[in-house]
DNA sequence: CACGGTTATTGACTGTGGTCAGTGAATTGT
DNA sequence: ACAATTCACTGACCACAGTCAATAACCGTG
């Protein structure tokens, strides 16, 4: 990580400075409202400059998005390993709501929720990649309420997990294309529960 | 309706004509690939043309996905009324997510859900608003369902509306993101019969 | 018919995301 | 130390959605 040449060290720096303009711009203005110009001449430098550090405009976005996956891993720690799955379920979804809200902002998710549409290279976009932390958790927490019975046994694991990622997207959704008056940790805990109770082996 | 001059029978023409064309041409290049440009030159008329009939290039595909809307009008003949809620609600379900992946296509769906995130105008936009037929026959299968007692009675019907909406974008949403290998009417029905699970009282 | 108002139409213009051939300074090889 | 090469950076350029002042064809009214 130190064996930077001076010229590798100085396209960081102007790597950095982009993306930290970058955010700070659209955090005051709205990612739309904010042309690159503008960006790159806050910064000093070209037009061409941003689109050698980032594939578009989009991508900076993303970059911020990625980051706040690292939260996962703090608030996994956070949950009582001996609630039932389904209570672990409605937790971690009910503190990603509240981070969703307070910390990424409706912005950052729109941006996100669009691009993962309009997404037109050969794979799958980053919002449903297998990678991210959160779905790890989610799904370790499916495969245990399966095991201990909690959950139906008539369901494939895969498809459980599926279900339940699906649920966090159908909230988030919602809460992008209604105009205010929408309390996505109120809706999500709400939905989640109806699904939870789907899930659930009739006792 | 017949009672048009002249001139507004021309207007008229000119519209249709660009509307015909700009469905012909978004079904054979897909919607991003084909320019206002291009579908004036067809028509024989200026870009401004376009822009007095339609508020943007967006809205002709709108105007595609409401004419949609009219099959619902026949769907619900086609159900048979004696089926418990939740069998008419997967049924119709079904329907419609044929006629999305045979009749409207990814393309427009894609347009359509994209363009209700990014909605900027106050109101919300048209992929919500309760006059849409559909809603309007889901929200009485449902008032049917609790009113029977099939499902629960500690929800407000308003509520459980809402989730049997909301799991249809989760399906169509999801749909949309995912490359190829996505059955939109297998996971629909999997997804509805979790949900509809969770509504039901318990045996 | 004539004339004033209406409105469909025009196309040059703007703003913006993204491209790319060219440049020169840092780096590497000898 | 010098040449060859790499690559961060430049800015003119393109494509395209959307705008708008000007125009001309049409309308209703006297």
């Amino acid at each position: 990580m130190k064996n930077l040449t001076e010229r590798q060290k100085k396209a960081l720096e102007t790597r950095e400075k982009l993306l930290a303009k970058s955010l700070e711009l659209f955090g005051k203005y709205g990612f739309e409202h904010v042309s690159i110009e503008q960006i790159t001449k806050a910064c000093n430098v070209s037009k061409g400059t941003f689109y050698t550090h980032f594939p578009s405009k989009y991508d900076v976005i993303l970059e911020k998005f990625k980051e706040l996956d690292n939260f996962y891993m703090t608030v996994e720690k956070k949950i009582d390993s001996h609630l039932p799955a389904s209570k672990k379920i409605l937790k971690i979804y009910e503190e990603q709501m509240i981070y969703l809200t307070t910390v990424a902002g409706k912005d950052v998710m729109r941006t996100v929720y669009t691009a993962a549409i309009t997404n037109h290279a050969g794979q799958d976009h980053y919002l449903i990649s297998p990678q991210r932390k959160i779905f790890q958790i989610l799904n370790q927490y499916v495969e245990e309420g399966i095991q201990t019975g909690e959950f139906r046994q008539d369901i494939e694991p895969e498809e459980m997990q599926a279900v339940i990622q699906r649920c966090m997207r159908a909230n988030v959704y919602d809460w992008l294309i209604h105009n205010e008056t929408f309390d996505l940790v109120k809706e999500m805990n709400y939905f989640t529960a109806v699904v939870l109770a789907g899930l659930q082996r009739y006792p």
